[in-house]
DNA sequence: AAGTTGTTTTGGGTAAATCAAAACAACTTT
DNA sequence: AAAGTTGTTTTGATTTACCCAAAACAACTT
């Protein structure tokens, strides 16, 4: 495991990325982050999968700590759709939600619907204090709707 | 397992209900909605817990099958909140969200906050079809918000 | 170049839920 | 009211996604 890239211009804001984070900077973080570049809402499995053709060798459970530090400094989201394992993206902190497919679980991004801050407001939130606001659209992608 | 209970008020009630689904009414599916009823939100395990109380003899399993019998039906709705085993509730089709709290797990639920059929209009659908929205906001329930 | 701290590997382990076959009970039909 | 049909429940095995902990190791610091 002693396999330096040499640093690309890819590579290398992939570096500053997780420098900047405050984490070391290792092979499995960047090839993580490079598989979540290209697939977008993966599952720990299917990053591993990715991850392991780039860098051989890499354990899942590699990839799961990776992926709960990653999470943890901010890097990626983490979301958990009802009926599928946990899914990952690197698109953080700009309150937008998601579309799921029931046909096929293909998951789109979608800016939130109501403005800036906008789905914070529960109607009676009940002596809660919110702190977010999680909105999932459930439905048929395109392709799926045709074939229905 | 061929203990027929009379028929009482409240469980005659709870026959209709699921004989009018088109179910067979067995001391299990009463069980299991009894127990609903006073623990709304609760796990498959935590009405298995229930119900053994009630009904010796009823395995995990059966609650398995019951809820997702129930839920298939009509007659519950099914809940998944991220870090959560499924949850179950008897109030369906009314287009209500949920209160996390982050602290202490207790789901709370709230009205939808935009109208009466509100959340299903995606800013952008994506050539989705959106039959339906869920929205769920994470906090820190009264009591917990007061212990920190 | 050596040391410190944080990461990854390895291997074991768990919780939640699913599957399948056989035993059984609810409703229907006569 | 009894027998038959269909759907439910039991039992037991299995799967999937994920966590835990110790030891090996690599990244950054001085």
């Amino acid at each position: 495991m002693t396999m330096t890239n040499p640093p690309t211009a890819m590579t290398d804001a992939l570096r500053q990325c997780i420098r900047g984070a405050g984490l070391k900077v290792t092979e499995p973080r960047l090839a993580v982050l490079h598989a979540l570049d290209a697939m977008p809402h993966a599952s720990a499995d299917t990053v591993f999968g990715e991850v392991k053709n780039q860098l051989p060798g890499t354990s899942l459970q590699a990839v799961y700590g990776v992926l709960a530090a990653l999470t943890a400094a901010g890097l990626l989201r983490k979301i958990e759709p009802a009926g599928s394992s946990a899914r990952y993206e690197r698109r953080t902190g700009d309150n937008h939600h998601h579309l799921v497919c029931t046909g096929c679980d293909v998951i789109k991004d979608v800016d939130c619907a109501v403005g800036e801050a906008p789905c914070l407001t529960a109607a009676d939130a009940a002596g809660f204090e919110v702190r977010e606001a999680e909105v999932t659209y459930w439905g048929l992608c395109a392709q799926c709707r045709h074939a229905a």
